[in-house]
DNA sequence: CCGATTTCGGAAAGCCCTTTCCCAGATTAA
DNA sequence: TTAATCTGGGAAAGGGCTTTCCGAAATCGG
């Protein structure tokens, strides 16, 4: 037999060290050598020819498998310069790039995250998502997102999916419902995801029994009805969210109780459900517009978002804001922050709550209960509930 | 030895058949057999113990890892009713669920989708990701999200992520820029990519060698350009995006290119760039307004978001659009649908756009060329650029 | 100069799956 | 009845990595 390497033509010759073809190189690194993966069995694709294993980086530095892994994975364990320095050389030869699947496998760990939020595009979400992902990104951590928008019981299904993943995590973004077996399902589901190895973290309502960031939805729009009140608001409406969802129950419980403490009380006729979003909005401000009785002279709606809408609302009816009304509504959403006019609101510091979820991630489960971390929102007041003057 | 199952208490007692405790069930499963990872490593992890294993199945079910395999991965080889129900049984009595890892390393194969945007709180990433991550989730494909607005050189090194974790596709949202080094960097970790076997689809200008959804720009633009001269405005300003960001050199131009289509032209100190935001709308808006010329009556910001920040700039500045002045946007952000005015624009139909960003990566890569989809842009002419008839 | 450490390379046993092969038994065709 | 087929089960060989364990060489202390 001649020589094997005759066969390869000018060889050594390809002008770039990382600029070889991987094909070529595996080729020449495993030139002479008895072909490993011979046999009759056909590859698994064409491209297989260039996917370069480690094995073939250990080859071509003349050393063993362990070693190459040993230099690439920085574990305990020391490597003499020689041989560093002649697997690095073949790693750049040959393209390579370690296999993480494979490494999440002999190693148990893997570096994912799962992230369930209810819409991405809903700002509130993609805001939590941002400060999150940003940690991620930063701490080398893979942020796997799912919307549960399209399909019902999404979450479930997800944290079951991160579990087959082996997921480091999973993080719940968004409001629980009243749905007890729903909610009993996915603590199931998120119970068997820790007692595999995972960590679960919530923001939202601490009903999964899991760390949780919990945005203060009944405190922050309490401190909103009282400063409504003492803006001289004394007629009320509420565009309180769908029916069933905790987190639009906590800012209407919660803005009934701080109207209760200045004793000013909502018609209930005037609390109006709708979907968390500019159409919610609209639809709601309809429906209150519709209503026979005596207009009322400030109007709370759940989230910005819906507040927007009824701002269509009034604005197609005519009706303006502050001046013949008034229009709070909830989370201080960046975007919205130029509507005119300006919304008096309840600030939550939602890229933060992200950034802090991930790093309830990273931080060790706590020994004994999970962590809850409250996070109050705080009042803004702006234009948009601004008591005029009486014309004079 | 005595039996080793009366070591276990009350084996079998316990409820519901998944409501096991999987530790307990899976030391159940092995009694009496030699245990197969004894010896005196200690265990990774405690939760290790019930981490369950196919093996575990087969064990319990009574039948060979094989036959357990071929019941949970639907391949061609059917096994007989009796021991299907029987590894199923066992499967629901473990709570065992497939490790998704350990099969991509044994199939070769992945579902995980790399995505990469600037800014998932920008709107117009947020919305394409809605689009995206909707149809990956029904497609069962994995979604994993990357901010490249943190660090630079983020698109390149998340590329290279993915090629570590062989995922399937990687998808570029968002648009090139001019930096002609950065862009090959880019390409070539692209082409390392597609060669290790996986897709590469991109959003944005096509340049980089991948199937791409181009969304037409300067098309766009040049039509919003042609519009607004209909419309009666001739003194225009353009808050023209950052320099170098492809996009807004592409909408500029356009929107030039548009005008003198009707023989008008901008002053070119009337060209003011700034960032894709809020912000730099408003700084560039400031610009605009501190020069010392005639006032323009119509003013183009590269982006809706820009649009918004020059709206609170005129509004600042007692200036009314469109009454004082035109305002005209680009993309149509849904969030920004109410603000008031309504703002002018070129539509983008961005959820649609990662829609069939996801079905790229889902179809065959083409076999000659890169595949391009262009996308057109619908201009919308709204109140924020309505010529007031001349008070009489 | 010699035993005691330390250093460092490699063989092999894992990690958890899939898939190829082989083979015993059951059907079918002739 | 005798091949000629299916069926369907299991052993074993992967897939690409880490890590344990062993042993050879180098360093050290006295």
């Amino acid at each position: 037999m001649t020589d094997a390497r005759s066969a390869v033509p000018s060889a050594g010759q390809s002008a770039g060290p990382a600029a070889n073809d991987a094909a070529e190189a595996k080729a020449r690194a495993r030139s002479g050598q008895p072909a490993r993966r011979a046999g009759k069995g056909k590859r698994r694709q064409d491209a297989d020819t260039s996917r370069v294993t480690l094995q073939d980086v250990a080859d071509r530095a003349g050393v063993s498998l362990t070693t190459a892994s040993r230099v690439l994975s920085n574990g305990p364990r020391r490597v003499g310069r020689q041989l560093v320095h002649r697997v690095n050389q073949a790693v750049a030869e040959l393209g390579y790039t370690a296999n993480l699947q494979a490494r999440a496998v002999a190693t148990g760990q893997s570096n994912m995250v799962g992230v369930v939020v209810h819409d991405i595009s809903d700002p509130y979400f993609s805001s939590i998502a941002a400060g999150l992902i940003g940690v991620a990104d930063r701490q080398r951590l893979l942020a796997c997102l799912s919307s549960t928008a399209a399909g019902e019981a999404g979450e479930r299904e997800y944290v079951a999916l991160m579990r087959s993943q082996r997921a480091r995590a999973v993080i719940l973004i968004g409001s629980r419902t009243d749905d007890q077996a729903k909610l009993a399902d996915l603590r199931r589901e998120i119970h068997a995801f820790s007692s595999s190895g995972g960590r679960a973290v919530c923001i939202g309502q601490d009903l999964l029994g899991v760390d949780t960031i919990l945005p203060e939805n009944a405190a922050g729009a309490e401190a909103l009805g009282k400063a409504l009140v003492v803006q001289g608001h004394r007629r009320f409406a509420v565009l309180a969210g769908p029916r069933g969802l905790l987190t639009a129950r906590d800012r209407l419980t919660g803005f009934l109780a701080g109207l209760a403490a200045w004793s000013v009380s909502v018609d209930p006729r005037y609390i109006v459900h709708g979907s968390f979003s500019r159409d919610g909005g609209y639809e709601a401000m309809s429906t209150v517009l519709a209503m026979g009785g005596p207009r009322p002279d400030c109007v709370f709606a759940a989230t910005d978002v819906m507040a927007v809408g009824a701002l269509a609302r009034l604005r197609a009816e005519g009706i303006s804001a502050p001046g013949d009304i008034g229009l709070a509504g909830f989370d201080d959403i960046l975007t919205l922050r130029d509507v005119y006019p300006p919304l008096t609101t309840v600030r939550l510091p939602l890229a933060r709550m992200g950034e802090m979820a991930a790093r309830l991630v990273l931080a060790e489960a706590s020994a004994d209960r999970p962590r809850v971390v409250p996070v109050p929102g705080e009042v803004i007041l702006r234009e948009s509930t601004l008591r005029l003057p009486p014309a004079r």
